[in-house]
DNA sequence: TTGAAGCTGTCAAATTCGTTACAGTGGCGG
DNA sequence: CCGCCACTGTAACGAATTTGACAGCTTCAA
């Protein structure tokens, strides 16, 4: 073992491999960074069973990260693990999602997760169950827009929507498209607008106008609450700070994820069965290229 | 291991049953708190060498301690330097643990977190601010493209780094555009790629392509690894797994707000002299409405 | 001084572990 | 469609570990 460690750890030299790795190694290292290094300190047999691969894939690994045997690897994760058991500076770099100001990926991780905590406890259960009661009636048409920033995830809603459900439609960030959507909007429809800071001054224009005709407007913002929630039937408020010149949109991200998950099981045999097709279509798609 | 102790250390115990130990075992606890727990998680043979003691000798100890064998007393040392380890991150789970099953919402937050932090461990930081030296070198072309899914992901990067920097373009999903953007590409350009599971098809074409004209291509994947990651010069792999019938964005979005925090700090005079002046034309814009 | 009790190490049996060889499987290119 | 190659798991072997039995040693008291 003493061959071929220089100072670089085990963890450091499974992602220089990275790319390299098979499938069932790439398993191994999802377990052994799941719980490192501990998950590497039992035997052979355990670890393997614990990523569920064979012992020999095991022992390959090892040999592929340059150790002479299982034996040696372990003695590696035993060394690394000693040495910063013992130096109490090194100690805070294993938790670097605790160490607030190393790295700007740590700064960053730490602000999205007090963002989602926080915005966890801004956001009415009710309400989300609310929004996705109507994005899941397949009777409603359901149009979604966003600013000049948040269109990003306005679309990225419609694409996933779209696999779930019929008529999802896309409104586009500019303003002279918008008459031309308007005239699609009914009664009943189904308007999700993302509007946070630096709140889009046209947005409320379309949105009063869309009211008029009949649909029903979900607010997705930030927790200082763009002015088009008085129009809107749901509002949700999220935080959105991020230790950068502009707001973060990770959370309005998770919101439509979430959102996107709940509708799918709210109607989950009528989604299967689209989604099914979708596939097969896709695999036309596919062939006719 | 869970025959006998609840809550108590495998030091706690030595100190209480210290007392009543012999010389052979006062000089094992003496070599096991010397290097604690660590002198532990080694062989039998081992730790009885390190304490010049007999190999049974460290058996009759476990035993005294109440641990059916050694394994039995060496899995309690792992348990609970595991324990120790995950502790500081598993604080973050103490939010989720109020309604662990429930909501949906906590359900997907909950995997937000995990693919996070796992994503952290993952990610080599060193790569990271790679990408981020050549995303500010503003001698530099920079071209962003995504799948289907992801082209939101690279939409939303292009737009951040287009407000930090000159000759950002964002590349079209349909290859059918492909040809006409592969004519911009020159020597020393970067392009970076999102591509995460149901991996494009088509992207390799356009990657190697690209490459052949002396673009440098950055790949953002998953922890899978998109066959692309032998035409790039950096890959950044992340945890995307979701509660849902599709992968997560939250944390490759995660990594596109970081780039572009990393690369206005990495190029600050120049960024905010080009902020201000887009104000300015904002502001007219505004007006001109 | 002697015997007994307890502690410790040596040794060997049984088990588990780590390793190698080999065969089956699936994907890719011709 | 076929053959090749890389990957993965099964099985068997050898090595190391764990454990129990036994004998030597020390210590203390009679």
């Amino acid at each position: 073992m003493r061959a071929q460690q220089r100072s670089t750890t085990v963890a450091e030299r499974l992602r220089l491999k990275a790319a390299e790795l098979t499938a069932a190694e790439r398993k191994l290292m999802t377990a052994l960074f799941a719980n490192y290094p501990m998950a590497g300190l039992v035997s052979i047999t355990e670890f393997a069973r614990e990523a569920a691969v064979s012992t020999p894939s095991v022992l390959r690994l090892a040999k592929k990260l340059g150790f002479a045997g299982f034996p040696s690897f372990q003695e590696a994760l035993r060394a690394e693990l000693s040495a910063q058991l013992q130096n109490p500076i090194a100690k805070h770099d294993r938790w670097s999602a605790d160490a607030p100001d190393t790295h700007i990926l740590n700064r960053f991780a730490q602000a999205a997760m007090e963002n989602l905590s926080g915005s966890l406890k801004l956001v009415d259960h009710r309400a989300f169950d609310a929004i996705v009661a109507l994005l899941a009636d397949r009777k409603r048409h359901i149009h979604l827009g966003g600013g000049r920033i948040t269109c990003a995830v306005a679309s990225y809603l419609a694409t996933h929507l779209q696999m779930a459900r019929p008529h999802v439609s896309l409104i586009p960030t500019t303003p002279s498209f918008w008459p031309q959507y308007l005239l699609d909007i009914g009664k009943g429809d189904v308007i999700v607008l993302f509007d946070i800071r630096r709140y889009d001054a046209r947005m409320p224009d379309f949105a009063a106008s869309a009211r008029e005709r009949g649909a029903r407007i979900v607010l997705i913002t930030d927790q200082w609450i763009s002015p088009l929630a008085r129009l809107a039937v749901h509002t949700l408020p999220l935080r959105i700070e991020a230790p950068s010149s502009w707001d973060s949109n990770i959370v309005p991200l998770f919101v439509a994820e979430a959102l996107v998950s709940a509708v799918i099981n709210a109607s989950w045999p009528e989604t299967q069965a689209r989604i099914q097709e979708l596939e097969t279509l896709s695999d036309i798609g596919r062939r006719a290229r």
